[in-house]
DNA sequence: GCCAACGTTGGC
DNA sequence: GCCAACGTTGGC
């Protein structure tokens, strides 16, 4: 069997919180992804089962809040298709598919959040692709022993 | 609201 | 294929 890996999903809650992905919202579709490498993880390597950090982002105080677990196999984004969507690519083809979307659920949310601040001051987590300069990936690896380190700053 | 750091676009 | 201009992300 396949070893299970970790990530970390930003999203601005004000447009798809933690609670909306427990709330099944969009039946737990993660789409709008426009970004090659992001898309590359979501088409390449994410499988069913992995675990994702889900990130809140461009707020006052962005932290890591709950996890999802991953309940699809990678598939179209279908706002590439849809002319009425903010996210819709007139460059993308049925034939020709750019963009890729996957499902989600949740799993638990945080006790605790853990917060940038957090997350910047524990010295095991400095090597987080979150943490490096400049990054704005919004899909990004997590090791395990980091992701696990999270879950313990997260409980109580 | 500012702006650094990226990513993308398009003229050449 | 280069690179200037423009657009976006996201912390502060």
């Amino acid at each position: 069997m396949k070893k299970r890996l970790y990530w970390l999903f930003k999203t601005e809650p004000k447009e798809y919180s933690y609670v909306d992905l427990a709330n099944n919202k969009y039946n737990g579709r993660w789409d709008g992804v426009r970004n090659y490498q992001a898309r590359n993880y979501l088409r390449d390597s994410i499988k069913m089962g992995d675990l994702v950090l889900i990130y809140h982002s461009s707020i006052k105080i962005p932290a890591v809040v709950g996890v999802g677990k991953i309940k699809s196999e990678p598939y179209p984004d279908p706002t590439q298709f849809d002319s009425k969507s903010y996210y819709f690519d007139s460059k993308a083809r049925k034939d020709k598919v750019r963009w890729i979307s996957l499902d989600l659920m949740a799993v638990k949310k945080l006790e605790r959040e853990v917060n940038l601040l957090d997350i910047r001051s524990n010295p095991k987590l400095k090597e987080m692709v979150l943490l490096r300069k400049g990054s704005r990936l919004s899909i990004q690896p997590v090791t395990e022993a980091n992701f696990k380190i999270i879950l313990d700053m997260g409980s109580k």
